[in-house]
DNA sequence: TTCATATTTCTAATAATATAGAAATAAACC
DNA sequence: GGTTTATTTCTATATTATTAGAAATATGAA
């Protein structure tokens, strides 16, 4: 991952609306869950919900499939790794005595 | 974690010269690196680097000790952990065949 | 084809953030 | 005490993000 790409992940996430519609995707798993119901559960207008959804987007931290009239979004777990893995890169110059694993998820 | 505190996390981090200061601490560990230090090996003027090392430290993703004239920054591991823990938090409503858990640092 | 529903784009007002020069503070050395 | 060095605070300017109403688009249903 390149620092260009981990600052608009990371910005994506810096929000309130964004970081509630990302963590419930994360708990939703695979199957994912329809723009509407987001904006339902969280209580975000339309516009504003959409918006966001193309920030998450665009950071490719969410995807979405349209199943009818219906577009379905789902968190990019591949992607929430990657960026992880960079924060956490080479930590502590890879010392494993400081740095102890941890595990997650 | 409550979720006025990630995004004040991830908002510290969303920045590419804070993003490299915290990645540099990360490598450093424990020990920490002074601040003109970090100046120097990422290329910031001590104004721009002081206002950036003051959004992490509020956000308690570095802390700092003084010794003699130096102000020595260093990464939290334990901010940075919860921090992961809040994003990954009951990822994929708990089911872990859905998702394998990660190794990281 | 007309209507209802789901979502997105357009728009403009409002608010928050990044930058770095200059001045201020603080410790160490002579 | 006076000087050098390290860091921070003050300040102003420039840039970028957030919000949501109204209009546009797209699918499915009657």
């Amino acid at each position: 991952m390149k620092i260009k790409n981990a600052v608009e992940s990371l910005s994506a996430l810096a929000q309130e609306s964004r970081l509630s519609i990302f963590r419930l995707l994360v708990q939703a798993g695979r199957e994912g869950v329809a723009a509407g119901v987001i904006g339902e559960q969280l209580g975000i207008p339309g516009a504003t919900l959409s918006f966001h959804l193309k920030e998450l987007a665009n950071a490719k931290l969410v995807k979405s499939r349209t199943a009818g009239r219906y577009v379905i979004y789902s968190a990019s777990f591949t992607e929430m790794d990657k960026l992880i893995a960079y924060l956490t890169e080479n930590c502590c110059a890879g010392d494993a005595a400081q740095c102890a694993p941890r595990k997650s998820c």
